[in-house]
DNA sequence: GCTCTTCCATACCGCAGGGTATGGCTTATT
DNA sequence: AATAAGCCATACCCTGCGGTATGGAAGAGC
């Protein structure tokens, strides 16, 4: 219900609470994001928060901010691909979204891109993740030997199909799901 | 800024305050949903909105009820396809999420999926709504030659990529965008 | 003309939550 | 030991918003 400070720590620093920040806007969204319940997680009052923040959009940047750059972070690690093996390197994108363990990052994917709708920085920051994404898978696609257009095209359809499936339920809807995915990724990714 | 009752009414009805809950649902989102501010669009207090409705929860469940009325009706009339035109049926069926008009009817949908990721009976809705999205299109894939695994494969391809697109900024990512759209468009429908 | 129903205005309560001011405790510094 | 700095508690203000109670205006029916 709560979320624990696992670490019984002593002094809260900056990155804790947009730590914490980022948890409950993966379950619970940007609305959800108060100061006063985040401090209450910390069984802290918010004159800790106002100490280490100037106000609530200062933490709601700073969590754009560390989003931002933990996705960079990824696209880099994924255009480190090991050549001959750039397939396996998109198959390994489109687990990586696909549910199960990661269920919080993907959550956090849709709440960002929510926030986006309504918000002109995170609007940026979504775009500026998306573009450098849609490079990285467009390489490797282009290392498999398809043209540029089918690469960039294959790559806007990798990415819109992950976020997508992550938007519908889903899950519940077929019982054979994983051999529907498995056809889906060979589609996408096939001859 | 306001939206205005275009018909200069005399009284309010029921449907009148659902109609622009669904526009603020559009583009302001569920949270952006607030009965004085929805009362105000109507030059009115919210002593006429109490009138009508229960309380904020009865109006909510009147806008999801008539999100998923609207929907099974566009899902029955996709379904009656005229036999030999299959494929068209379904091109047709991408295009109309694909932006541009029916904005509108795009971010409504965003704005639920997002409502039914912290409420239970909203995500029952948009779980109906999709079967019966899914079982439509799969009907259409089967009808064009396609096995059942292969055409239920297809419809979740087709679905999940149209609503990964409208998460995505994508109209600004490449110019020649119509060109990758219909590359993908025969992805999905191709051979 | 009178009453009753329908629909909305006015006025109010209660509470959650952002933000501020200030005081107190703890640790480091000299 | 005394002072300063870092970190948090307490107390308070203000606004927005859901919800209620009640009164008032306009038409319907008799």
């Amino acid at each position: 219900m709560d979320q624990e400070n696992s670490k019984p720590r002593q002094q809260l620093e900056r990155r804790d609470w947009i730590e914490a920040a980022l948890d409950v806007l993966a379950d619970q969204g940007l609305d959800g994001l108060r100061v006063e319940a985040l401090a209450k997680g910390f069984k802290v009052t918010k004159g800790s928060f106002y100490w280490h923040f100037k106000d609530r959009q200062d933490l709601l940047a700073a969590v754009l901010e560390t989003w931002k750059e933990g996705r960079i972070r990824d696209v880099s690690r994924q255009s480190a691909a090991t050549p001959g093996h750039e397939r396996e390197q998109l198959h390994r994108v489109i687990d990586i979204y696909s549910t199960a363990r990661n269920r919080k990052g993907v959550w956090i994917e849709l709440a960002v891109r929510d926030w986006a709708r309504h918000d002109a920085a995170a609007a940026v920051v979504v775009e500026e993740v998306d573009a450098w994404r849609l490079d990285c898978t467009r390489r490797l696609f282009v290392a498999c030997g398809f043209s540029e257009d089918e690469a960039k095209s294959r790559s806007l359809l990798l990415y819109a199909y992950v976020f997508g499936q992550s938007l519908m339920a889903f899950d519940r809807q077929d019982a054979k799901i994983s051999e529907l995915r498995e056809r889906i990724t060979e589609r996408i990714l096939g001859n």
